[in-house]
DNA sequence: GCAACAGCCTGACGTCGCGTCAGGCGCAAC
DNA sequence: GTTGCGCCTGACGCGACGTCAGGCTGTTGC
């Protein structure tokens, strides 16, 4: 069995121009050609345009696809597996934002409203979704990764928030530090890194003083990171970067 | 209280580079400028960026959010509304979505494999979330508009799945009467015709013989339930239109 | 046996929603 | 008074296609 463009097209609910384009760019080919040069798609082709399809709607850029789906050592139990997570993120988000605008609709009818903070929360979640086929390409291949995959495949919605209520506190004090003027290579600020490094052990993998350092790194050369904190407040990324490296220098 | 773009950026989790641009296209334009020429958010902007990014998470384009911004009479709480049932028909989708993955998870372990259009059913699923906004800008001031919405407002998950395996159905004697060669204007394709009103009628808003007509021009006249019916089967958007507006004509 | 027509092909340019410089002004701090 | 961060306005770039234009192919109807 083969399809023609046209006809994949219409199975898979994309338009002709978009195979096009998809071969063009590589992403997916069609393993044959007919003699007068038409596409000829089998059923590996449509089966990888189901996975190009499915990373597509979670809104990853096409080379990104292209680098998932080319790696050798992912066999299709790994994409099933990942695109379930990356639904079940969704689906937190989702939830999240359906409890905002419920949260909204409340306050409008009692009169009141939220602050400006509040009503931006929803939107700076990050850490799910975007940041977790980055990860997996960077360090996909530790034992780190491989741990941090193990335990927060386990964790419930309400172990999440546990989680992020706690990160969330280290990093206001880690603000208030920095607000008062308490240096950033000050024992106080110090105290604060090594707090963080432990949440880090205790909930995702063993953080070592070495790989600490390398996470403060990246909080200030990676600019996702550094948008992060410094939402929280500006300078926030450098502050924390800084303490985290003088403390792990201190123990090291 | 006013805000800087920058202050702002930071704030909502954009970029100012975002900010400037709503500006540009008149999105969302500051409500001040400083003498040298500085750009001062006040709270009413706040509120309109956060709307903005609400519609813009949502999939819809900048200038349709901006007419549904802009529209004088959606008060507040029509777009919290909007944006709950939105959200509502994401949650479904992710989990329609869900369910698909782990489909294919079982089908894997069971050593069986899906059919070709098993695999992309979940992305034809089309209907909810993009066609809302303009079937609203189209017909929002209509009193079968309104009709709908109090009804599928009422409907479950359930409900919506019995509606849409009932039209399902209407579709595939479509399908099988175009494929048995069954005339697009002969009785036997007007009755099914008649039946796609009585469902529509009973499920949505009283369809009308003439409202039906208008319904079967827009099948081949708007490419996006063109897609629709050409999906099932070329030339099913033609033949469906014909019967309907034939039907019509009888009724009339 | 050939005309008609839907479907395929390859450029090539357009669009949307920004990202990313470049070059320059404003202002608060030291 | 100069250092430096934040703001400004162009202007070009980019990803993921949409949309013609101009031409070949293959099937169907007479």
């Amino acid at each position: 069995m083969s399809w023609t463009v046209g006809e994949l097209a219409r199975l898979a609910g994309v338009t002709v121009r978009t195979l096009h384009h998809y071969d063009r760019i590589g992403l997916l080919q069609p393993s044959e050609r007919t003699s007068a040069g038409y596409r000829s798609y089998d059923v590996h082709d449509l089966d990888r345009l189901q996975q190009v399809l499915f990373y597509r709607e979670l809104g990853f850029p096409l080379d990104e696809v292209a680098t998932l789906l080319d790696d050798p050592d992912a066999d299709p139990a790994v994409h099933l597996r990942r695109q379930h997570r990356l639904l079940r993120d969704r689906l937190d988000r989702t939830q999240a934002m359906v409890a905002a605008v419920e949260k909204e609709m409340e306050a409008r009818q009692m009169g009141i409203s939220l602050t400006p903070e509040e009503r931006f929360e929803v939107f700076g979640d990050w850490l799910p979704e975007e940041y977790a086929a980055e990860a997996e390409e960077k360090w996909g291949d530790t034992d780190a990764w491989a741990q941090s995959q193990r335990r927060t495949a386990a964790m419930s919605k309400e172990d999440w928030l546990r989680v992020k209520a706690e990160s969330d506190d280290v990093e206001r004090r880690f603000a208030a530090a920095l607000a008062a003027g308490v240096p950033a290579d000050s024992t106080a600020a110090m105290d604060l890194a090594e707090e963080h490094r432990q949440q880090i052990s205790r909930h995702f993998y063993d953080c070592s003083p070495e790989v600490h350092t390398g996470l403060g790194r990246m909080y200030v050369e990676d600019e996702r990171f550094t948008a992060y904190y410094e939402r929280i407040a500006p300078g926030l990324a450098q502050y924390v970067s800084t303490a985290v490296q003088t403390n792990a220098a201190r123990q090291g």
